[in-house]
DNA sequence: ACCCAAAGCTGAACTCAGTACAAGTTCGCA
DNA sequence: TGCGAACTTGTACTGAGTTCAGCTTTGGGT
Protein backbone atom coordinates (compact mmCIF):
# COMPACT_ATOMS: atom_id res chain seq x y z
CA UNK A 1 0.00 0.00 0.00
CA UNK A 2 1.59 3.10 -1.44
CA UNK A 3 1.96 6.66 0.84
CA UNK A 4 -0.36 8.50 -0.98
CA UNK A 5 -3.19 5.76 0.20
CA UNK A 6 -2.28 5.24 3.75
CA UNK A 7 -2.69 9.84 4.06
CA UNK A 8 -5.70 9.08 2.44
CA UNK A 9 -6.94 6.87 4.65
CA UNK A 10 -5.69 8.16 7.76
CA UNK A 11 -7.12 11.90 6.28
CA UNK A 12 -10.54 9.47 6.02
CA UNK A 13 -10.30 8.52 9.70
CA UNK A 14 -9.32 11.61 10.93
CA UNK A 15 -12.65 13.42 9.42
CA UNK A 16 -14.92 10.54 10.62
CA UNK A 17 -13.35 10.52 14.01
CA UNK A 18 -13.95 14.33 14.49
CA UNK A 19 -17.63 14.20 13.02
CA UNK A 20 -18.28 11.10 15.58
CA UNK A 21 -16.76 12.80 18.29
CA UNK A 22 -18.89 16.01 17.59
CA UNK A 23 -22.00 14.13 16.38
CA UNK A 24 -22.13 11.87 19.84
CA UNK A 25 -21.77 15.38 22.29
CA UNK A 26 -24.72 17.63 20.19
CA UNK A 27 -26.68 15.54 18.34
CA UNK A 28 -26.40 14.93 14.52
CA UNK A 29 -28.71 17.92 13.35
CA UNK A 30 -26.79 20.46 15.78
CA UNK A 31 -23.38 19.45 14.08
CA UNK A 32 -22.90 21.33 10.86
CA UNK A 33 -20.46 20.10 8.07
CA UNK A 34 -18.49 23.48 8.65
CA UNK A 35 -17.87 22.21 12.41
CA UNK A 36 -16.79 18.54 11.43
CA UNK A 37 -14.38 20.16 8.60
CA UNK A 38 -12.90 22.60 11.46
CA UNK A 39 -12.88 20.12 14.17
CA UNK A 40 -11.06 17.83 11.91
CA UNK A 41 -8.47 20.50 10.24
CA UNK A 42 -9.77 20.17 7.13
CA UNK A 43 -12.17 22.79 4.43
CA UNK A 44 -15.56 22.17 3.77
CA UNK A 45 -14.37 21.20 0.15
CA UNK A 46 -12.35 18.69 1.11
CA UNK A 47 -15.01 16.98 3.65
CA UNK A 48 -16.99 16.16 0.34
CA UNK A 49 -13.86 14.85 -1.55
CA UNK A 50 -14.03 12.16 1.07
CA UNK A 51 -17.90 11.77 2.18
CA UNK A 52 -20.49 12.24 -0.67
CA UNK A 53 -22.79 13.57 2.49
CA UNK A 54 -23.42 14.83 5.60
CA UNK A 55 -25.06 11.09 6.56
CA UNK A 56 -22.40 9.44 4.91
CA UNK A 57 -19.77 10.52 7.55
CA UNK A 58 -21.83 8.79 10.11
CA UNK A 59 -22.41 5.84 8.82
CA UNK A 60 -20.02 4.02 5.99
CA UNK A 61 -18.02 1.38 6.32
CA UNK A 62 -13.67 1.75 7.18
CA UNK A 63 -12.51 1.15 3.12
CA UNK A 64 -9.65 -1.06 4.66
CA UNK A 65 -11.63 -3.00 6.84
CA UNK A 66 -14.25 -3.41 4.08
CA UNK A 67 -11.15 -3.98 1.86
CA UNK A 68 -10.24 -7.26 4.15
CA UNK A 69 -13.94 -8.40 3.85
CA UNK A 70 -14.18 -8.25 0.53
CA UNK A 71 -10.90 -10.28 0.66
CA UNK A 72 -12.77 -12.63 2.75
CA UNK A 73 -15.67 -13.11 0.02
CA UNK A 74 -13.03 -14.05 -3.11
CA UNK A 75 -10.91 -16.23 -0.88
CA UNK A 76 -14.11 -18.09 -0.79
CA UNK A 77 -13.70 -18.49 3.47
CA UNK A 78 -17.25 -20.18 4.03
CA UNK A 79 -17.50 -22.40 0.77
CA UNK A 80 -17.66 -25.53 2.14
CA UNK A 81 -20.80 -25.14 3.46
CA UNK A 82 -24.08 -24.66 2.17
CA UNK A 83 -25.17 -21.35 0.72
CA UNK A 84 -27.53 -20.35 3.48
CA UNK A 85 -25.15 -21.42 5.90
CA UNK A 86 -22.14 -19.42 4.34
CA UNK A 87 -24.47 -16.42 3.72
CA UNK A 88 -24.84 -16.24 7.95
CA UNK A 89 -21.43 -16.54 8.18
CA UNK A 90 -20.27 -13.66 5.81
CA UNK A 91 -22.57 -11.61 7.63
CA UNK A 92 -21.47 -12.37 10.87
CA UNK A 93 -18.42 -11.19 9.17
CA UNK A 94 -19.93 -7.75 8.45
CA UNK A 95 -21.65 -7.13 11.79
CA UNK A 96 -17.63 -7.54 13.03
CA UNK A 97 -16.73 -4.24 10.94
CA UNK A 98 -19.47 -2.34 13.19
CA UNK A 99 -17.52 -2.08 16.18
CA UNK A 100 -16.82 0.76 18.23
CA UNK A 101 -18.94 3.54 16.70
CA UNK A 102 -21.96 1.39 16.04
CA UNK A 103 -23.98 2.82 19.41
CA UNK A 104 -22.95 6.32 18.73
CA UNK A 105 -24.75 5.61 15.14
CA UNK A 106 -27.71 3.89 17.31
CA UNK A 107 -28.30 6.82 19.34
CA UNK A 108 -28.32 9.04 16.02
CA UNK A 109 -31.25 6.71 14.45
CA UNK A 110 -32.92 6.65 17.82
CA UNK A 111 -32.46 11.06 17.88
CA UNK A 112 -33.52 11.71 14.28
CA UNK A 113 -35.83 8.06 13.10
CA UNK A 114 -35.80 9.76 9.33
CA UNK A 115 -32.30 8.76 8.94
CA UNK A 116 -32.98 5.11 9.84
CA UNK A 117 -33.13 5.13 5.50
CA UNK A 118 -29.23 6.79 5.47
CA UNK A 119 -28.06 4.19 7.74
CA UNK A 120 -29.23 1.36 5.28
CA UNK A 121 -27.06 3.31 2.67
CA UNK A 122 -23.97 1.54 4.41
CA UNK A 123 -25.57 -1.40 3.00
CA UNK A 124 -24.39 -0.14 -0.25
CA UNK A 125 -21.04 -0.66 -0.23
CA UNK A 126 -20.71 -4.52 0.18
CA UNK A 127 -24.52 -5.25 -1.23
CA UNK A 128 -23.06 -5.77 -5.16
CA UNK A 129 -20.24 -8.16 -3.61
CA UNK A 130 -22.41 -10.33 -1.92
CA UNK A 131 -25.29 -10.10 -4.33
CA UNK A 132 -22.49 -11.07 -6.89
CA UNK A 133 -21.59 -13.73 -4.98
CA UNK A 134 -24.92 -15.27 -4.01
CA UNK A 135 -25.90 -15.12 -8.18
CA UNK A 136 -22.61 -17.53 -8.49
CA UNK A 137 -24.25 -20.22 -6.19
CA UNK A 138 -27.57 -20.50 -7.29
CA UNK A 139 -28.61 -22.73 -10.62
CA UNK A 140 -28.55 -20.33 -13.53
CA UNK A 141 -27.88 -17.04 -11.58
CA UNK A 142 -31.35 -16.69 -10.86
CA UNK A 143 -32.39 -12.96 -10.62
CA UNK A 144 -35.60 -12.88 -8.84
CA UNK A 145 -34.18 -15.84 -6.53
CA UNK A 146 -30.87 -13.98 -5.64
CA UNK A 147 -32.66 -10.85 -5.09
CA UNK A 148 -35.04 -12.35 -2.86
CA UNK A 149 -32.22 -14.24 -0.89
CA UNK A 150 -30.00 -11.36 -0.29
CA UNK A 151 -32.55 -9.19 0.48
CA UNK A 152 -34.48 -11.31 2.94
CA UNK A 153 -30.86 -11.97 4.36
CA UNK A 154 -29.60 -8.33 4.73
CA UNK A 155 -33.54 -7.60 6.31
CA UNK A 156 -32.62 -10.40 9.16
CA UNK A 157 -29.18 -8.69 9.73
CA UNK A 158 -30.25 -4.95 10.28
CA UNK A 159 -33.13 -6.58 12.42
CA UNK A 160 -30.46 -8.05 14.55
CA UNK A 161 -28.63 -5.01 14.51
CA UNK A 162 -31.56 -3.06 15.12
CA UNK A 163 -32.51 -5.43 17.99
CA UNK A 164 -28.81 -5.56 19.60
CA UNK A 165 -28.76 -3.15 22.92
CA UNK A 166 -25.02 -1.25 22.88
CA UNK A 167 -25.00 -2.60 26.49
CA UNK A 168 -24.69 -6.03 25.57
CA UNK A 169 -21.56 -7.32 24.73
CA UNK A 170 -20.77 -7.39 21.06
CA UNK A 171 -20.11 -11.52 20.53
CA UNK A 172 -23.96 -11.10 21.50
CA UNK A 173 -24.64 -9.36 18.38
CA UNK A 174 -23.04 -11.67 16.55
CA UNK A 175 -25.11 -14.41 17.93
CA UNK A 176 -28.24 -12.11 16.85
CA UNK A 177 -27.14 -12.45 13.89
CA UNK A 178 -26.76 -15.76 13.40
CA UNK A 179 -30.42 -16.61 15.06
CA UNK A 180 -31.97 -13.82 13.09
CA UNK A 181 -30.22 -15.78 10.21
CA UNK A 182 -31.06 -19.15 11.01
CA UNK A 183 -34.81 -18.03 11.84
CA UNK A 184 -35.46 -16.47 8.13
CA UNK A 185 -33.67 -19.04 6.41
CA UNK A 186 -35.54 -21.87 8.50
CA UNK A 187 -38.82 -20.07 7.24
CA UNK A 188 -40.75 -17.97 9.17
CA UNK A 189 -44.08 -19.07 8.06
CA UNK A 190 -43.27 -21.87 10.36
CA UNK A 191 -45.08 -21.58 14.03
CA UNK A 192 -41.23 -20.79 16.13
CA UNK A 193 -38.13 -22.54 15.60
CA UNK B 1 -65.74 13.22 4.67
CA UNK B 2 -66.05 17.34 5.54
CA UNK B 3 -65.68 19.40 2.19
CA UNK B 4 -62.44 21.42 3.97
CA UNK B 5 -60.91 17.27 3.82
CA UNK B 6 -62.10 16.64 0.60
CA UNK B 7 -60.18 19.84 -0.91
CA UNK B 8 -57.21 19.21 1.06
CA UNK B 9 -56.98 15.71 -0.86
CA UNK B 10 -57.73 17.43 -4.03
CA UNK B 11 -54.62 19.82 -3.46
CA UNK B 12 -52.58 17.20 -2.23
CA UNK B 13 -54.03 15.32 -5.24
CA UNK B 14 -53.01 18.29 -7.58
CA UNK B 15 -49.70 18.44 -6.86
CA UNK B 16 -48.83 14.83 -6.69
CA UNK B 17 -49.92 14.70 -10.61
CA UNK B 18 -47.89 17.77 -11.34
CA UNK B 19 -44.57 16.64 -9.50
CA UNK B 20 -44.99 13.26 -11.40
CA UNK B 21 -45.76 14.81 -14.66
CA UNK B 22 -43.13 16.83 -14.73
CA UNK B 23 -40.66 14.47 -13.13
CA UNK B 24 -41.61 11.90 -16.13
CA UNK B 25 -40.82 14.57 -18.49
CA UNK B 26 -37.08 15.94 -17.33
CA UNK B 27 -36.09 13.79 -14.41
CA UNK B 28 -36.15 13.66 -10.69
CA UNK B 29 -33.03 16.30 -10.79
CA UNK B 30 -33.89 18.46 -13.71
CA UNK B 31 -37.29 19.40 -11.35
CA UNK B 32 -37.23 21.76 -8.84
CA UNK B 33 -39.60 22.33 -5.68
CA UNK B 34 -40.20 25.42 -6.99
CA UNK B 35 -41.33 24.06 -10.69
CA UNK B 36 -43.87 21.59 -8.60
CA UNK B 37 -45.56 24.40 -7.18
CA UNK B 38 -45.74 26.76 -10.08
CA UNK B 39 -46.87 24.26 -12.03
CA UNK B 40 -49.71 23.11 -9.40
CA UNK B 41 -50.76 26.91 -8.74
CA UNK B 42 -49.33 26.75 -5.62
CA UNK B 43 -46.48 28.89 -3.40
CA UNK B 44 -43.36 26.98 -2.43
CA UNK B 45 -44.32 27.31 0.87
CA UNK B 46 -47.62 25.48 0.76
CA UNK B 47 -45.31 22.47 -1.04
CA UNK B 48 -44.28 22.04 2.18
CA UNK B 49 -47.14 22.23 3.79
CA UNK B 50 -48.21 19.39 1.98
CA UNK B 51 -45.02 17.27 1.59
CA UNK B 52 -42.20 16.76 4.21
CA UNK B 53 -39.60 16.83 1.26
CA UNK B 54 -38.90 16.70 -2.55
CA UNK B 55 -38.36 12.46 -2.14
CA UNK B 56 -42.17 12.38 -0.32
CA UNK B 57 -43.86 14.11 -3.37
CA UNK B 58 -42.81 11.07 -5.90
CA UNK B 59 -42.97 8.64 -3.42
CA UNK B 60 -45.86 9.21 -0.80
CA UNK B 61 -49.15 7.10 -0.94
CA UNK B 62 -52.03 8.77 -1.63
CA UNK B 63 -53.80 9.24 2.12
CA UNK B 64 -57.50 8.27 1.15
CA UNK B 65 -56.18 5.03 -0.51
CA UNK B 66 -53.81 4.24 2.40
CA UNK B 67 -56.81 5.01 5.11
CA UNK B 68 -58.88 2.61 3.19
CA UNK B 69 -56.40 0.09 3.54
CA UNK B 70 -55.90 0.63 7.68
CA UNK B 71 -59.86 0.09 7.05
CA UNK B 72 -59.22 -3.71 5.59
CA UNK B 73 -56.26 -3.96 8.72
CA UNK B 74 -58.75 -3.18 11.41
CA UNK B 75 -61.58 -4.96 10.05
CA UNK B 76 -59.00 -7.95 10.13
CA UNK B 77 -60.22 -9.18 6.73
CA UNK B 78 -57.37 -11.98 5.89
CA UNK B 79 -57.30 -13.15 9.66
CA UNK B 80 -59.18 -16.05 9.36
CA UNK B 81 -56.04 -17.11 7.76
CA UNK B 82 -52.70 -18.26 9.37
CA UNK B 83 -50.21 -15.76 10.16
CA UNK B 84 -48.17 -16.02 7.28
CA UNK B 85 -50.65 -16.25 4.82
CA UNK B 86 -52.87 -13.34 6.01
CA UNK B 87 -49.48 -11.23 5.91
CA UNK B 88 -48.86 -11.96 2.41
CA UNK B 89 -52.94 -10.99 1.48
CA UNK B 90 -52.19 -7.31 3.26
CA UNK B 91 -49.05 -7.43 1.48
CA UNK B 92 -51.19 -8.02 -2.08
CA UNK B 93 -53.43 -5.27 -0.58
CA UNK B 94 -50.42 -2.82 -0.29
CA UNK B 95 -49.51 -3.65 -3.78
CA UNK B 96 -52.97 -2.12 -5.03
CA UNK B 97 -52.01 1.05 -3.74
CA UNK B 98 -49.38 1.45 -5.99
CA UNK B 99 -50.93 1.29 -9.20
CA UNK B 100 -50.75 4.33 -11.83
CA UNK B 101 -47.22 5.84 -11.06
CA UNK B 102 -45.66 2.81 -10.40
CA UNK B 103 -43.75 2.72 -13.45
CA UNK B 104 -42.26 6.40 -12.99
CA UNK B 105 -41.46 5.79 -9.37
CA UNK B 106 -39.13 3.17 -10.86
CA UNK B 107 -37.83 5.11 -13.85
CA UNK B 108 -36.59 7.63 -11.09
CA UNK B 109 -35.18 5.48 -8.84
CA UNK B 110 -33.15 3.70 -11.61
CA UNK B 111 -32.04 7.16 -12.99
CA UNK B 112 -30.85 8.15 -9.48
CA UNK B 113 -29.67 5.36 -7.81
CA UNK B 114 -29.64 7.56 -4.40
CA UNK B 115 -33.27 7.34 -4.15
CA UNK B 116 -33.63 3.57 -4.04
CA UNK B 117 -33.26 4.49 0.04
CA UNK B 118 -36.22 7.05 -0.29
CA UNK B 119 -38.60 4.88 -2.34
CA UNK B 120 -38.22 2.68 0.89
CA UNK B 121 -39.32 5.83 3.20
CA UNK B 122 -43.04 5.26 1.41
CA UNK B 123 -43.34 2.00 3.57
CA UNK B 124 -42.75 4.16 6.44
CA UNK B 125 -46.90 5.20 6.17
CA UNK B 126 -48.18 1.57 7.19
CA UNK B 127 -45.12 -0.02 8.35
CA UNK B 128 -46.30 1.01 12.51
CA UNK B 129 -49.61 -0.51 11.64
CA UNK B 130 -48.21 -3.90 10.29
CA UNK B 131 -46.05 -3.98 13.26
CA UNK B 132 -48.25 -3.62 15.98
CA UNK B 133 -50.78 -6.18 13.35
CA UNK B 134 -48.13 -8.74 13.08
CA UNK B 135 -47.42 -8.27 17.42
CA UNK B 136 -50.84 -8.60 17.98
CA UNK B 137 -50.82 -12.24 16.13
CA UNK B 138 -47.44 -13.51 18.01
CA UNK B 139 -47.75 -15.06 21.44
CA UNK B 140 -46.52 -12.37 24.05
CA UNK B 141 -45.97 -9.95 21.31
CA UNK B 142 -42.26 -11.20 21.28
CA UNK B 143 -41.02 -8.06 19.60
CA UNK B 144 -37.85 -9.33 18.37
CA UNK B 145 -39.81 -12.58 16.27
CA UNK B 146 -42.26 -9.52 15.55
CA UNK B 147 -39.54 -7.22 14.30
CA UNK B 148 -37.98 -10.16 12.58
CA UNK B 149 -41.23 -11.66 10.40
CA UNK B 150 -42.45 -7.57 9.64
CA UNK B 151 -38.92 -6.99 7.87
CA UNK B 152 -38.24 -10.31 6.26
CA UNK B 153 -41.86 -10.06 4.83
CA UNK B 154 -41.33 -6.42 3.42
CA UNK B 155 -37.65 -7.19 1.97
CA UNK B 156 -39.50 -9.98 -0.09
CA UNK B 157 -42.98 -7.27 -0.81
CA UNK B 158 -39.54 -5.00 -2.32
CA UNK B 159 -37.99 -7.48 -4.16
CA UNK B 160 -41.16 -8.45 -5.73
CA UNK B 161 -42.00 -4.96 -6.45
CA UNK B 162 -38.46 -3.84 -7.86
CA UNK B 163 -38.70 -7.46 -9.95
CA UNK B 164 -41.71 -6.40 -11.57
CA UNK B 165 -41.51 -5.46 -15.55
CA UNK B 166 -43.93 -2.12 -15.86
CA UNK B 167 -44.43 -3.77 -19.14
CA UNK B 168 -46.09 -6.31 -17.77
CA UNK B 169 -50.21 -6.58 -16.51
CA UNK B 170 -50.56 -5.60 -12.78
CA UNK B 171 -51.87 -8.95 -12.10
CA UNK B 172 -48.25 -10.14 -12.88
CA UNK B 173 -46.99 -8.00 -10.07
CA UNK B 174 -49.46 -9.29 -7.21
CA UNK B 175 -48.65 -13.24 -8.80
CA UNK B 176 -44.96 -11.65 -7.72
CA UNK B 177 -45.50 -10.14 -4.20
CA UNK B 178 -47.54 -13.82 -3.51
CA UNK B 179 -44.51 -16.13 -5.24
CA UNK B 180 -41.65 -13.69 -2.83
CA UNK B 181 -43.49 -13.66 0.28
CA UNK B 182 -44.36 -17.88 -0.34
CA UNK B 183 -40.64 -18.49 -0.85
CA UNK B 184 -39.33 -16.28 2.17
CA UNK B 185 -41.94 -17.84 4.39
CA UNK B 186 -41.46 -21.05 3.63
CA UNK B 187 -37.74 -20.96 4.07
CA UNK B 188 -34.68 -19.63 2.01
CA UNK B 189 -32.22 -22.04 3.19
CA UNK B 190 -33.87 -24.71 1.12
CA UNK B 191 -33.09 -25.23 -2.35
CA UNK B 192 -35.88 -24.09 -3.93
CA UNK B 193 -39.58 -24.19 -3.38
C1' DA C 1 19.49 16.53 -4.74
C1' DC C 2 16.33 18.11 -7.95
C1' DC C 3 12.31 18.34 -11.05
C1' DC C 4 7.68 17.96 -12.43
C1' DA C 5 3.36 16.13 -13.27
C1' DA C 6 -0.24 14.43 -10.81
C1' DA C 7 -2.73 14.47 -6.74
C1' DG C 8 -4.60 16.91 -3.13
C1' DC C 9 -6.34 21.16 -0.72
C1' DT C 10 -8.66 25.44 -0.53
C1' DG C 11 -11.78 29.61 -0.70
C1' DA C 12 -15.33 31.75 -3.27
C1' DA C 13 -19.49 31.79 -5.38
C1' DC C 14 -23.46 29.47 -6.59
C1' DT C 15 -28.14 26.50 -6.49
C1' DC C 16 -31.57 24.59 -4.08
C1' DA C 17 -33.97 22.00 -0.09
C1' DG C 18 -36.08 22.91 4.01
C1' DT C 19 -37.67 26.01 8.10
C1' DA C 20 -39.72 30.02 10.57
C1' DC C 21 -42.83 33.43 10.85
C1' DA C 22 -45.88 37.20 10.41
C1' DA C 23 -49.49 38.87 7.60
C1' DG C 24 -53.16 38.13 4.62
C1' DT C 25 -57.13 35.29 2.73
C1' DT C 26 -60.73 31.90 2.61
C1' DC C 27 -64.49 29.42 4.32
C1' DG C 28 -67.32 26.39 7.10
C1' DC C 29 -70.50 27.20 10.52
C1' DA C 30 -73.44 29.25 13.88
C1' DT D 1 -73.58 38.37 8.59
C1' DG D 2 -69.68 37.81 11.22
C1' DC D 3 -66.39 34.94 13.88
C1' DG D 4 -62.60 31.94 14.37
C1' DA D 5 -59.97 28.42 12.62
C1' DA D 6 -57.62 26.65 8.88
C1' DC D 7 -55.16 27.57 4.77
C1' DT D 8 -52.06 30.35 1.84
C1' DT D 9 -48.27 33.29 0.79
C1' DG D 10 -43.88 36.19 0.55
C1' DT D 11 -39.73 36.94 2.84
C1' DA D 12 -35.74 35.88 4.91
C1' DC D 13 -32.77 32.62 6.74
C1' DT D 14 -29.64 28.21 7.46
C1' DG D 15 -27.08 24.70 5.71
C1' DA D 16 -26.11 20.82 2.21
C1' DG D 17 -23.91 19.94 -1.91
C1' DT D 18 -21.44 21.44 -6.49
C1' DT D 19 -18.14 23.81 -9.46
C1' DC D 20 -13.98 25.70 -10.46
C1' DA D 21 -9.71 28.03 -10.86
C1' DG D 22 -5.57 28.43 -8.50
C1' DC D 23 -2.50 27.03 -4.89
C1' DT D 24 0.55 23.60 -2.34
C1' DT D 25 2.29 19.07 -1.56
C1' DT D 26 4.53 15.07 -2.77
C1' DG D 27 6.45 10.97 -4.42
C1' DG D 28 8.84 8.71 -8.14
C1' DG D 29 12.32 9.00 -11.62
C1' DT D 30 16.76 10.95 -13.28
Amino acid sequence: MGLRERKKLAAWRTIRSAALRLISERGFDAVSVEDIATEAGVSRTTFFSYFPSKEAVAFDLDPLELQQWRALLEDGVHDDRPLWEALTELFVDVARLLPEWLPVQKRVVQDCPGLANSARGSCDSFAPDLRAWISRRLPDGDELRTALVFNTALAAFMTAVEAWDPDDSFDELLELVRTCLRWAGAGLAHPVS
